[in-house]
DNA sequence: GATGACCTGTGA
DNA sequence: TCACAGGTCATC
């Protein structure tokens, strides 16, 4: 589930239900979804024993600190650092975080949400039996320890228009290709930044940099907007263009043709009148 | 900065 | 059988 609003529910999840919980057993029964030279092996030394604490996100990284339980009968000093590794979850195009057999938020639009064990890509076993699992059919998701979280830009959800306007400046790339750029900002997948400029009504082949004042707060606020309103909703697929992501659409705020191009290597719907 | 590669499932 | 899918990475 892939873009900001869907690692945020599995975050929250996580942080829900998860946190505080034992990990007695690591499952990685897929080494290829190990990330950054972590082996299965690797994976079980790092993290069997530890307690899940935090779960953070950055953009479409989820982020989920451990700590070393405290031992009985020695009670832990202030300055004991008692922290462990920091697992860090993606979930690519298709994966999602089940947590004692419940998902996060509404099913996937574009992946299978049939539950085949062959799916589970990694799975953390509780001591009170309960698990966390990672079920992702096509694979593109990650698990890795301790990323490297400075080579995202900021959160999407937290963006300040200097910011977004930092972001935007200089660059003569297309619009939607500098707001999916995650090292610029963090979060934004296809479908939300085709809702954010639909709603802006910016061209996404626009080059980025020559966004106005204007225009710039046009799209700060789109974001902002669009990122509640969707959010409340339930997930990416909630916007209201998305109904009309169909070949020969029509725009559902002004009824014009909707253009269907490439822009940034995706699939992009755009109006063609009142984005400019 | 555009393109193809990665991997697999689904629906036309 | 083919096109397509909400992501990311390496490569020209």
């Amino acid at each position: 589930m892939p873009e900001v609003l869907e690692a945020e529910q599995a975050r929250s999840l996580i942080e829900v239900a998860a946190r505080g919980r034992v990990i007695a057993r690591v499952h990685a029964p897929d080494s290829w979804y190990l990330k950054r030279g972590l082996t299965p092996k690797g994976a079980r030394a790092a993290l069997r024993g530890l307690v899940l604490s935090t779960a953070r996100r950055r953009g479409k990284l989820i982020l989920v600190d451990t700590e070393r339980p405290g031992q009985p009968g020695r009670p832990s000093r202030p300055d004991d650092d008692s922290s462990g590794p920091t697992l860090g979850l993606h979930l690519g195009m298709s994966g999602r975080v089940i947590v004692d057999g419940r998902a996060a938020g509404d099913p996937l639009v574009y992946a299978s949400n049939r539950d085949v064990p062959a799916w589970r890509r990694f799975g953390l076993r509780f001591a009170d039996g309960g698990a966390l699992w990672i079920r992702d059919p096509r694979r593109l998701g990650s698990v890795e320890l301790d990323p490297c979280e400075d080579r995202l830009g900021p959160d999407a959800t937290e963006l300040s228009l200097t910011a977004l306007r930092g972001a935007l400046a200089n660059r003569r790339a297309p619009l939607k290709a500098v707001l999916m750029d995650q090292s610029r900002v963090a979060g934004l997948g296809n479908l939300l930044t085709d809702e954010v400029l639909w709603r802006a009504g910016l061209d996404p082949v626009r080059s980025a940099g020559t966004l106005d004042a204007r225009a710039s707060a046009r799209l700060h606020r789109a974001i902002v907007t669009t990122l509640r309103v969707l959010g409340r909703r339930g997930g990416s697929h909630t916007g209201d263009l998305m109904a009309a992501r169909i070949p020969g659409g029509a725009c559902p705020r002004d009824g014009a043709a909707l253009l269907r191009r490439t822009v940034g290597g995706r699939t992009t719907y755009s109006c063609s009148a009142h984005q400019i």
